[in-house]
Parts: C-alpha cells; sequence; structure tokens
DNA sequence: TTAATTTGCTAACGAACGTTAGGAACCAGT
DNA sequence: ACTGGTTCCTAACGTTCGTTAGCAAATTAA
C-alpha cells in the first residue's frame, strides 16, 4: 500500500519539466543541460528516456493538438443542435483543455514553429482544420441570426486572440472559472447566444 | 550591382534583417551566421556595427515600446475629453503602430523576454505602465457610461489580446485599413463610442 | 537466482554558438 | 597627401550545444 509511489513515470517526469521550462524560457533557449539540472540529473541521462530535444518539443504539441481535437469533435457530435450551440460548446471545450494544463498549451500556442518538417507542416494543417471549423459555426450562427456581430471573419480573430492570449493572465485562483470565461468569451464577441430573442440590428 | 542610392546606413539595414529573421525564426533561434548571411556578409562583419546580439533586440523592443508612449501620451494629452476618446485614440494609435512595421512589432511583442537584466525590468515596467493606461481608460469609460461591457478587467485582456493578435493576421493588401481596424475592436469589445467622435492622424 | 528493465553516471564527440583581433580596402573631407 | 570613418575579410578564441558510448547500480519479473 504505497501511498506515496511516484504517480510519474520518469519519462512523464522529463515531459512535465521541459513543458514547463519550454514555456518560461522558449525551447530554443532551453538546454538540455538545464533540464536535465531541474530534474536534478545529468544531461546525459534523460537520454534513456527519450529519443531527441525535439521529440520532447513534438509530443508536447501533438498531445494538446489531440486534446483540442477531441474536444471540437464532442462539441460537434450532435449535427442537429444549432451552430451557435456547437459553436459554445466548442469555445468551453477549447477553455478547459487550456485551463487544465497552461503550460502545454503555452508551448503548443508559441513554440510549435520549431518543429521540423515533416511535423510542422501536420501540425499546421491540424491547426487550420481546427480555425476553420470555428470560422464556419460563426458563419453559420450569424447566418441563421443566433450571433451577432459587423464582421463575422474580424469576430473569429478576435475569439481565437482572446482564446490564445488566456494563458498568459489566467491563474487557478481567480474569480472566473472555465464556464464563465467561456461565457464572457461568446457574450462579449459575438452578442451572446440566443436565448428566444434573434433579431439582426 | 546597386541601382539604387542605399538609402539606409549599413546598420539601419542589419536592425531591419534582424528584426524580420527574429520575427520569422525567433531570437534564440537565430544566429549570428544566419543573419549575416541574410546580409550578404560574414558574421564577424557585423561586429564593426553593433556590440553585441542582444543590443539588436534592445534596440527593436524599445524603439517599438517608444512609438507605443508617444502615441499614448498624444493620445492622451487634452485632459478635457472623454476617457472613451482618449481611449479610441490610443487604439488607432497602436494599431497604426502595429501595422506600420509589423516585423518590429512581432519581435517587441513576442521576444522581449529574451532581454536580460536590468533591460528586461526597465521593458517589463513600460509594459506594465501602458497597460495600466488602458485598464484606466476603459474603467473611466465605464463608470461614465460612455462604453458597455459587463466586465471591464475581461474586456481589457480581450481588448490587448485583439490587438496583440494583430500581426498574426493582418497584411497590408486586406480589406481593412487601420482606422477601420480600431473601430472595429472598439464597437466589438466596447459597445462602440458615443457618435461624433473624430480623431486625429 | 537469474534475467531484464529502468535509471543514472562520466567522459567525450563534432558542431555550432557569440564574439574578437588584426588587417585591408574604400571613401570623404582637408 | 593625409586622416578618419566605414565596411568587410580571415582566422580563430573559448563556450555551449545536442547527443552518444560504455558502464554501473538499483529495481522488477520470472
Amino acid at each position: 500500500m504505497e501511498s506515496t509511489t511516484p504517480t510519474l513515470s520518469r519519462k512523464a517526469q522529463i515531459d512535465q519539466t521541459a513543458t514547463a521550462l519550454f514555456r518560461q524560457r522558449g525551447y530554443a533557449a532551453t538546454s538540455m543541460r538545464e533540464l536535465a539540472a531541474a530534474l536534478g540529473i545529468e544531461a546525459g541521462s534523460i537520454y534513456s528516456h527519450i529519443r531527441s530535444k525535439e521529440e520532447l518539443l513534438h509530443r508536447i504539441c501533438f498531445r494538446v493538438a489531440d486534446e483540442f481535437m477531441a474536444g471540437l469533435r464532442t462539441a460537434t457530435v450532435d449535427d442537429l443542435a444549432p451552430a451557435a450551440v456547437h459553436l459554445r460548446r466548442a469555445i468551453d471545450s477549447h477553455v478547459r483543455v487550456l485551463i487544465r494544463d497552461t503550460d502545454a498549451s503555452a508551448v503548443f500556442l508559441h513554440e510549435w514553429r520549431h518543429l521540423s518538417e515533416p511535423a510542422l507542416s501536420e501540425f499546421v494543417q491540424l491547426q487550420r482544420g481546427y480555425e476553420a471549423a470555428f470560422r464556419d459555426m460563426i458563419a453559420r450562427g450569424v447566418a441563421d441570426g443566433a450571433l451577432r456581430t459587423p464582421d463575422p471573419a474580424f469576430a473569429t480573430l478576435t475569439l481565437f486572440a482572446s482564446l490564445t492570449w488566456l494563458p498568459n493572465w489566467y491563474r487557478p485562483d481567480g474569480k472566473l472559472n472555465p464556464d464563465q470565461i467561456a461565457e464572457r468569451l461568446t457574450d462579449q464577441l459575438l452578442g451572446g447566444l440566443a436565448t428566444g430573442d434573434h433579431l439582426p440590428t
């Protein structure tokens, strides 16, 4: 009954520490010797667990990407629901992923460009598809009158801007929970959701 | 070869090329040899014009910071105008700086953390003051009823998020000019302004 | 007990890094 | 003709980089 077992494998510890360092100092500016020091071991020892520095970045970026994609899929499985509902669910899911692991999210958002081919192209493609899905939901929501904004394309940009900025300010002990953040975003950027009254103008 | 006279001094060329590279690949991932190659010279030659790599980053960051601060000062010199007008002018100025040099702005926004002390602290302090000024303008605009938002603090975050995101999508040949971008931002994030406000250029 | 796996070390590799020294060509103004 | 500034070169410096090889201790599985 070891209640204090190391719940994280060494490899997972490396991933976690690397994530924090990559976020704090940037991927390119983080050396393997720094990472090793943060783990309390020597640089060479890391290579008993991973193949390369970039493998660390790759795993972080694509794991977070998977989480975003899975959330989007879950939010939009029921084709019957109106676009605005899909969008609200998708934003909520996105915010929850961001909040669950702000470090990994920040790395995902800012350090992916240091991936090399072919991973880089694969990543960009995932990203493009994800953004396109949001653009579509917003466009359809505006088209059917549930969302109100003078410029759907601009609203999409603003939404992604706000989502990307979130890891910069979010603190777990803040006053807003994930659901409230998602609500604020939807309200502020898209005139809220249809609550019975939907009237352009 | 030189059909056009070099309107830019060599030092200015280095600054410009470094700005583009720092933006594209990141400060830490850009080597002096890369920079030299982009300029068509050898790495050592750069040091006839600058003292260090960080000096390049320092100059870029603080030059853009100066432009932002100057714009804010100009936008708010007339103490009589309502806060909402100050804000609208400040946003407009900010957008114009971002657009005038998107490369330098992107470096300013994303690479400043690679500054070392004491420049780093100085930079962060400038940044804090700048953001506080916007927070105040928004708060006062909401207080006097000119701006409408359910959560002024959140609106401030969203505004900065959108401003920070701008260099990521802005293209000079796009359909929105600076003034329209500033207008969209104010409208979308802050319920617009009282009508009839005209901007100094 | 034995075998395999996990984990870590020391020492070093070749490559790339930022930077410097010292010299040479060019150009401007005197 | 001389001077001072600008520009760039080659060659190298000491350092740090990501990574590997080879070995050893500890832990786990059989």
